[in-house]
DNA sequence: GGCCAATGTAAACGATCATTCAGGGGATGC
DNA sequence: GCATCCCCTGAATGATCGTTTACATTGGCC
């Protein structure tokens, strides 16, 4: 009987990473690590799961990264900066309506969050076991984010085209934001792509709820 | 400069767990191991940092659990078991009207994941180190409450007294139902009180916008 | 050919982990 | 006094971890 168990994730119902052509090493480690956290978390994963799963040995890791610290943050990071980018380019090339602002900003969000589901899971899930310099820049880009979906609520109630839930009198948009967010990102711990909804539908669907929720005028 | 560093999550912010009185030392355990769990991950967290919280060694542990994660087991189960009276019974409170249903639905279980974030917290975050056979039963309560939801939605819809997104001619109730319980549920990662808000107001906000979310016929 | 920088291997290092185990009180019942 | 629990301690066990190190192998460039 083994004295210690290494705690092993359920295993996530994710599509397997096909292999197609020889990568350079980094993005090969990159991939790996990618799969590997998403499927069974950081923490558990150890560094020789992942250079075996590129068919290298430990050691080679640290010719590509400081440590496994700075692997994690590195895929992170760049997730998290594209996923900025998308929502920034919805909201400027979606015209002047807020509502249409709004529609854009989530189907772009669940789009993204159904299709690329393993980074989104890993870039959500695992943010955490970086420390606090390395998770500086991740909190803020989540923050612009969640600013691009307060300032689009906030022009449409200025402009009478939103009449979001009120509370006691007042109403609070940021809450209002965080609750889409979370609805919207969530998205990805269970949406299995090829069932009765495509990405795409995904999308129209969340849109159409945000859009009721913060009670935007039809027409 | 130490070999191995033991990844720390960052600090939640949780409030503090008080000790009142002397507890049993089952007791004891379960809390420490809680708020340990919830701050930084179980993994990560060492039966002896557990027991050290209870003023006891490692080894006194298993006097009271088999092992490690029956412990985890052990608090997830009652925790979980405890979220599907609570959504049973606001449903079964609420009189004949789906509208009335859904809405002490959001209330109870928001209020919930507002009172008991750390709880919460860890149910729904560390579910995952469990394996197959203790996880079946979580996941089962799981659905139950998913079900509780969608049920209420297909009355109100039946009854023509919700409006629910249809997407290309059909709606997914399922996806709805799973939209609206990732909303609810993950108010426990950002949530704090004391703030402007109260954890009865957040509850009223998330009621008003699921009902706007299915289209609920007002009066 | 000779040199250099990249990139790999294999072994070692120091530390920490969950779990087990032999034994030590302290209460309770007799 | 004595046996029988329960609950604890403290040390040991066997394993695994991230990282470092010494040393090969490669391929381009002079």
């Amino acid at each position: 009987m083994s004295k210690r168990k290494v705690p092993v994730r359920a295993a996530a119902v994710v599509a397997p990473v096909v292999e197609r052509e020889p990568r350079p090493p980094v993005e090969a480690i990159r991939a790996a690590a990618f799969s590997q956290f998403a499927e069974r978390g950081y923490p558990v994963v150890t560094v020789r799961d992942i250079m075996k799963a590129c068919g290298l040995t430990q050691g080679a890791l640290y010719n590509h990264f400081k440590s496994k610290d700075e692997l994690l943050h590195d895929i992170i990071a760049s997730t998290q900066a594209e996923l900025e980018r998308i929502c920034l380019q919805a909201v400027a090339g979606a015209g002047a309506d807020p509502r249409a602002k709004l529609a854009a900003f989530v189907r772009a969000y669940v789009v993204r969050h159904c299709r690329l589901r393993i980074e989104a899971l890993v870039a959500n899930r695992e943010i955490s076991w970086l420390d606090a310099e390395q998770v500086g820049d991740i909190r803020r880009s989540r923050r612009a984010i969640r600013d691009i979906l307060v300032g689009v609520l906030v022009q449409g109630k200025e402009a009478g085209l939103f009449d979001p839930p009120q509370i006691d009198g007042r109403s609070d948009l940021k809450s209002v934001a965080m609750a889409l967010l979370d609805q919207c990102t969530h998205i990805s711990l269970w949406y299995v792509p090829g069932g009765r909804m495509s990405e795409e539908q995904m999308g129209r669907l969340y849109a159409d709820m945000a859009l009721r929720s913060v009670g935007a005028k039809v027409g």
